[in-house]
DNA sequence: TATTGTTATACTCTATAACTATA
DNA sequence: TATAGTTATAGAGTATAACAATA
């Protein structure tokens, strides 16, 4: 009975809201990262990479939502830059191991805080605990418990 | 003391999750918005139409973190299938006020209640309050209070 | 002269189809 | 035959520049 929009209805579409806020974060992103010649995009793989610690090519198109054929691009971006690595997999020669360097597990970290300012920007509307609060629900929506650093692999 | 990832440290970075929840949700939505002959970046420009009531081209492209030029052909389109309406401000006739028509509103709501399937396959490790506080934090990040419906025009 | 909107156009992103290699 | 990855390429999305109307 604390809740303002409805009180027993099917719970309000977040689509259109996510895409403004992504895309806000997304577009000053950009700018900054510039510089450091990384694009959101590399961001968001690293990221997965670091989290999944290991995946095949395929998987990590299906994760990212993207196509397998601009995968294959984006991979060789970060691979040309060091950031990650491709292996042969054993058990299947077909497959790619797909791995965050130790360079790229820096980058990305360095990169991260760099867009702290960018996030505080557009988020200025929430506080540290909302922003706590939005991380952790998201962490949920893409099936990470919300201390990944335990659950490892499954992500 | 509650919260997991961090005890003092500044708020993570929400800015890649944000990206895969939001496209997630896009992805699926273009498939399901196909036949009605709309796209995601319709719904959004509909919806912040609805929720402002009457802006310029020039606010809106802002508010929709759009260049100028791509707003016009966005315009263009839900104009020709009457879903907005533009007409020159009176005051400053260089400017084009635009409004959401009545069947603009009624496709949106329309549109909107056909995602509910797609956001409910996208967050389904959300329970409905959590969706809902989802939402609340969004709407409070792009500057609107959680019910809107008493704040009109500033959004 | 500056601003709002528009058009034309080049650039980037994304997906479709055909190919190689492994299974 | 099917699958993982790759390449080439066409379609969609986005931004830059020049223009018209109004201020």
């Amino acid at each position: 009975m604390t809740s303002s929009p409805a009180l027993n209805q099917p719970p309000p579409r977040v689509g259109s809201l996510l895409s403004r806020v992504s895309r806000a974060i997304r577009v000053r992103s950009e700018t900054l990262l510039g510089p450091i010649g990384l694009r959101p995009r590399h961001l968001i793989a690293l990221s997965v990479l670091r989290e999944s610690g290991g995946t095949t090519q395929q998987a990590l198109a299906t994760t990212l939502e993207m196509d397998g054929t601009n995968v294959v691009g984006l991979l060789n971006e970060l691979e040309g830059r060091g950031l990650i690595e491709r292996r042969r997999a054993a058990q299947d020669r077909r497959r790619h191991v797909v791995e965050l360097t130790e360079i790229g597990r820096l980058t990305l970290e360095k990169a991260e805080s760099e867009l702290a300012a960018v996030e505080d920007e557009v988020l200025t509307n929430l506080g540290k605990d909302q922003r706590e609060q939005l991380y952790v629900l998201l962490q949920q929506a893409v099936g990470c418990a919300p201390n990944y650093a335990e659950t490892l692999n499954e992500c």
